[in-house]
Parts: C-alpha cells; sequence; structure tokens
RNA sequence: GUGGCCUUAGCUCAACAGGCAGAGCAUCGGAUUGUGGCUCCGAAGGUUACGGGUUCGAAACCCGUAGGCCACCCCA
C-alpha cells in the first residue's frame, strides 16, 4: 500500500500503459485532422496572469468564479509576487498569444491548434477531473459563417473518425454587441416578473449575467418555454449569419438541433456557440466538448478589432465514450522479440539492431534466463514473433509465429523481415 | 461549495452477532538442462485508506481526515 501522503492529487489520474493505446488513437485523429484542416500547432503556457482568465473568460463565469486553479508566486519583485493561475482552457492565452507576437499582420484568416493539459478546481466526479486534457482549434480573423459550420462539422468528423456513435451538436445564437443589449433586457425584464420562480444563483446572476439564468438546469420549464428566445432578438446581420450556419450544417448532413438555452452570455461572446454531446451518458459527464464565436475578444485583450471561433474537446470524456462504446482501435505494428539463451547477448542486441534500422519493433531479452522463460515473457508483453538466436552465425536465426506456434529455422535477417512486413 | 454511498493483497472480492486477515486472478519460481499457451507444486504479496476513541479483544462499532463514486452546481 502506497505511503497515503504520496498519492496523485485529487482530480489527477495517471495515464496506465492499458490506457495509452487510446490517448495515441485520440490524439493522433486529432492532430491529422487538424493538420487536414489546416491549422498549425501552437503551444501556450500553462499557467498565466490571473488577470487574462478573468477578462477572457469573464468574471462571472464558473471557472473564474469559482474553478480558478491558483498559483502562488515567489517571494521577491512585483513580477514574482504576480497572481497566477493554471490555464481553464486554452482560448484566452492562444489570444494572448496572438497579440503579443502581432499575429494579425500574418496572412489570414489564422488557424491554430494545441492539445494540452487544463485545470479547474472542481470537485471530481468521473469525468471531471482538476486536470484533463483538451483539444483546442481557433480561426483567428474568419468573421464566418462558413468556418463555424466547418468547425463544427471538423468535430462531427473527429467523433465519427474515432468510431463514436450518438454525437450530437447543440447550436444557438446569442447575437452581438449590436442586438445583445435588447436581448438582455428582455430576459431580464421577464425573469424579474418571476423572482420567486428562480433559485437563488439565478436570482444572483439575473443582473450579473442574465443569459446564464438559461443554463440554471433547475429552472421552472414553464417558465423556461416561455422565456424569450435570442434567436427572436437577432438584428439582421447576425440573423442572416445564423441562417446561413444552419443551412450549411443541414447540406454537410451534420446532425444538429437549435438549443435556445445554450448561452455563453459574456460580452464578447457572439453568435454562433455549440456543443457536442453523445447519447448514452445522460446526466451524467456527457458534453464532450464545446465551443463559439468570441467577436470581441481580441480588442478586449488589446488587440486590433478581430473576429475569432474555436472550439475546445475534452479528450478524457471522448476516451470514455469510446471505452463505453468499446470503438475498435487500429491494430498496433507487430512487436518482435529477440530471444537466445546460448549467446553471450551480443547476438541479440545485434540482431535487434538489424531489424531497427529498417523500422520494426524489437523487444530484445538480454537475460539468461531459459528460453522458455524468455518466450513467456515475450507473449505476455504482447510480442507478436519471436526471432530466436542460436550459436554459430547470428545471420542464420527462427523466427517463431507466437500466435500460431509454427517456426521457420535457418532464416537470413531479410527473410525474417519480410516474414514480419506481412503482418 | 452542498448532500449521499463507498474504501480489506497489484485487481475482483470473502471474513458469523466484535474473537488467529483469506480466496480467485495477476506476479515470481519449480516440474520442463534450447521453445510460450494447458496442468500440477511452491513462493512472495497486508499498518484492513489515515488518525483517534470504545472494548479483555476492532477489518467490523463511534468520531475526525483523505480519497473514489453518485446526485447537485457547472461544464470538458
Amino acid at each position: 500500500m502506497a505511503d497515503p501522503k504520496l498519492t496523485a492529487p485529487r482530480g489527477t489520474r495517471d495515464l496506465l500503459p492499458e490506457d495509452a493505446p487510446w490517448w495515441e488513437r485520440a490524439e493522433t485523429v486529432a492532430r491529422e485532422l487538424a493538420h487536414r484542416y489546416g491549422f498549425s500547432r501552437v503551444e501556450i503556457p500553462l499557467f498565466e496572469r490571473v488577470e487574462l482568465f478573468a477578462r477572457g473568460l469573464g468574471e462571472s463565469s464558473d471557472a473564474v468564479e469559482k474553478e480558478m486553479f491558483r498559483v502562488s508566486g515567489a517571494r521577491g519583485s512585483d513580477e514574482e509576487r504576480a497572481e497566477w493561475a493554471l490555464r481553464p482552457e486554452p482560448t484566452a492565452g492562444i489570444v494572448r498569444a496572438f497579440i503579443e507576437h502581432g499575429m494579425h499582420v500574418r496572412p489570414g484568416p489564422l488557424r491554430l491548434t494545441t492539445i494540452g493539459p487544463m485545470f479547474r478546481y472542481d470537485r471530481p466526479q468521473a469525468g471531471r477531473y482538476r486536470q484533463f486534457t483538451q483539444w483546442d482549434v481557433e480561426v483567428i480573423g474568419d468573421p464566418g459563417p462558413a468556418v463555424d459550420a466547418e468547425l463544427i462539422e471538423l468535430g462531427h468528423r473527429f467523433y465519427r473518425d474515432l468510431g463514436i456513435a450518438g454525437v450530437e451538436a447543440r447550436v444557438n445564437s446569442i447575437g452581438d454587441a449590436t442586438c445583445r443589449p435588447a436581448y438582455r433586457e428582455a430576459l431580464v425584464t421577464y425573469f424579474a416578473a418571476h423572482t420567486e420562480r428562480l433559485t437563488d444563483d439565478s436570482r444572483r446572476r439575473l443582473h450579473l449575467n442574465p443569459l446564464r439564468v438559461l443554463d440554471d438546469r433547475h429552472l421552472d420549464p414553464e417558465l423556461a418555454a416561455g422565456a424569450p428566445r435570442s434567436v427572436d432578438h437577432l438584428c439582421d446581420a447576425c440573423r442572416a449569419h445564423f441562417e446561413t450556419v444552419l443551412r450549411l450544417l443541414d447540406a454537410l448532413g451534420c446532425a444538429h438541433v437549435v438549443d435556445h438555452r445554450l448561452v455563453r452570455g459574456l460580452d464578447y461572446y457572439t453568435r454562433t456557440s455549440f456543443e457536442f454531446y453523445v447519447a448514452g451518458r445522460e446526466g451524467q459527464q456527457d458534453a464532450l466538448g464545446g465551443g463559439g464565436r468570441y467577436d470581441g475578444l481580441v480588442e478586449l485583450l488589446g488587440g486590433p478589432p478581430t473576429p475569432g471561433i474555436g472550439f475546445g474537446i475534452g479528450l478524457d470524456r471522448t476516451i470514455l465514450a469510446m471505452q463505453a462504446q468499446a470503438v475498435p482501435l487500429p491494430a498496433p505494428p507487430p512487436l518482435v522479440a529477440v530471444v537466445g539463451a546460448t549467446d553471450d547477448g551480443v547476438a541479440r542486441l545485434r540482431v535487434a539492431g538489424a531489424l531497427r534500422d529498417v523500422g520494426i519493433a524489437v523487444r530484445p531479452d538480454g537475460s539468461a534466463r531459459k528460453l522458455g522463460k524468455q518466450i513467456e515473457s515475450a507473449v505476455k508483453a504482447g510480442a507478436r514473433w519471436a526471432v530466436i538466436v542460436g550459436e554459430g552465425e547470428l545471420e542464420r536465426v527462427a523466427l517463431k509465429d507466437l500466435a500460431s506456434g509454427e517456426q521457420r529455422d535457418d532464416l537470413d535477417i531479410p527473410a525474417v523481415v519480410a516474414a514480419v512486413r506481412l503482418t
């Protein structure tokens, strides 16, 4: 039993070998798709100033209000004692980098992607961790609406390529600086007349961030049904934008439903919002990813007015869905064990090297154990083949198929390579 | 941050109403001196999550703490 004080911090997990193939698969598909959609990889720090997240996500967002994972600074200068926080999401940092490096002068729109850990100080549960991993894509400088649909289509393609069935996009439009103020007032007026039917949280948010009252799952269904809908308050430009997004999604065959209660009620979030849900995990952590347009964010953080849109997909939950649906994983390349009980060990390493030279995965057994033990160990390690090195010239070896048990003797290395490559 | 359930070997779980902590699987070794899987034999593996309390005696009962899960909250 491990020392209880020396365990992984609450809400964090170790990635163990048995889960690695799932992560490899999800990350590989994400990176390959990002490349195929014209995205370039970026990396940003795991921590930033608290103020960046406070402004980038909004003071009233849960991520800032109660889930910020603060990092205590060092002693010393003001700089060293600045307030830091582990990143709860990547968009603020990427936009910060966009501004800091003057990327608005680059030929745009820019397509940026990253994969990495995010941190939220929340109470852990299955599918909800304090450290979790997101695949993120951002398009900066493209006003849409085509790119809005393209990103939703990209999300769908990601889940489909992984073999996850039953993913649905929920989409909404929350307008922009032109039309949202009036919508916001309409919500305040409507809910203010029914405050006795609101939860405490919703009452508090009513004036701070009225759109988020719609988020409240305890919202009286009758009250919710009668609430003003953002799509009915869109200005002409926002309505045209949203209608085009929906039309493109239909044309692309992307499963989606309009969810009038899907909101991101901060001033710099604009127009298109969307989240990806998977069937069969209702009531659990069933949101696999989400994103939206943030046409006001670059300017808010000090850059030139620049539209932007992106999404973050949670790989932890994606992998839980893959495992729940038992999606097939591609077979790994065959592993070859090199064993032998009569050589001095050098021959085994030289044979292993010769096979590695041509790209074959090799697990040599350098031990002095009996040959039977070496083969047993190789099978348990997942080896598909065993190359048995004997006495005499190391160019002549035996190749044993560990699945069928068949063995061919007296082969040279090229013959071994040819046989292995057929699997 | 609120409420509930849970925690015994690496894993899955036993252990009467409080009386010597066990099994299966996995691991390692032997039977088998250069050929795995089946079988048989053996070994190792425990501060019963942690800390207190009650008791002649606690894995079990009580309190606290930590962690996991579930429902909230929210989201990824």
